[in-house]
DNA sequence: GCGCCCATGTAACTAGTTACATGATTCA
DNA sequence: TGAATCATGTAACTAGTTACATGGGCGC
């Protein structure tokens, strides 16, 4: 209970859906869960390795002709209850923090200008966010096996939590710089 | 430019607004950025002595009978200048990690009943984030003082940001709710 | 020949959290 | 008497990023 690896049950998440070499891991991290999760080798390799200690992970070595040898995980049995064990427990929500936000609290002598400038790339970064979304989920819709698998309403899910609050970011946008770009005049009535 | 401690800005910004000691800092974050930001005293003393050696503040102990004797600390001409160059910088947006929609996207196995826990749980969390932000914002604009500073208008945009969030949130848990309750009926049409 | 993709790893550093240590005053 | 608030700090640990190190194959 008290402290959390978080990477280890993304990792055996993943597992869990195929078995995979580090590398297939970070791949699969960066086409699928990397608008809200992310990790990176420096982190996956060790993690591994420790998993594999522990039984939770079983590694192969593939060798294939004209490319490197890759180690393949597999997740164990006890590495599936770990996983379960852990899916079924209550969500620790960690504070993000948001650094536009830090900024624009402590802006009443930067330049209009400068607030509007950040303000509009905040937007046009969520509006290719809307765009990746809905490509994905096209993506997804596209593609009968996922489409046929349990995965496929939790997938779906997880793309339009990001479209929502994408949406909802890019709507704020446009009110703030509106609202500061009147002054205060729309305020009071 | 390389690395850039954001706790050290956050402090400036305070400091900015009125001197305070490590304890104030704390209080004023919890108060009035918490939604957004966080620091904890372990950040806070460390990085106040590193500003006072490089001169970014000036500490003055305070006494007063009857109290812990208190370092107030004031932010310098080179930190006002530190502080507003590092405002007008673009933004470094670092990912936030999502539990939730880590859990969710791997949850094909977990009962039905478990996934919409967490997603009523979600949905109350954001449902009383709504509530607060709605409680703020009354405040601040039921304080005259900060109703006419320059602040004021950032500090409303900041909570609105955060209300905006919250809305779209609680639309999707319910939204998720009923399409995963549904099972995927309501998909095809 | 150059750069990209495949593939695995370590070292060093930066950041952030939790627990510990101390001690006075105030209020119920 | 015990909890809350005021007040400052350190130690130990956990997590996360960046840079480094290596090296083959493939396509342009």
């Amino acid at each position: 209970m008290a402290t959390v690896n978080k990477t280890k049950y993304a990792l055996l998440g993943v597992l869990n859906v195929m078995p995979c070499s580090g590398y297939d891991i970070k791949k699969f991290c960066d086409s699928s869960i990397s608008h809200f999760w992310n990790e990176n080798y420096a982190r996956i390799y060790p993690v591994l390795k420790e998993m594999e200690k522990e039984g939770l992970v079983v590694k192969e070595t593939e060798h294939t002709e004209g490319r490197p040898s890759k180690n393949v995980y597999s997740i164990t049995e006890a590495g599936k209850h770990e996983l379960a064990a852990w899916l079924l427990e209550p969500v620790q929500s960690v504070m993000g923090r948001n650094e536009l936000l830090l900024k624009l609290f402590f802006s009443s002598e930067v330049p209009l200008e400068n607030i509007i400038e950040k303000l509009e790339k905040e937007k046009v970064k969520h509006e290719k966010l809307v765009a990746d979304y809905l490509q994905m989920e096209a993506f997804l819709k596209a593609d009968e096996q996922v489409k046929n698998s349990k995965d496929f309403p939790l997938w779906l899910a997880t793309l339009s939590c990001g479209r929502y609050n994408s949406e909802a970011r890019i709507k704020w946008c446009q009110e703030t710089i509106r609202s500061l770009t009147n002054g205060f005049a729309k305020e009071g009535d």
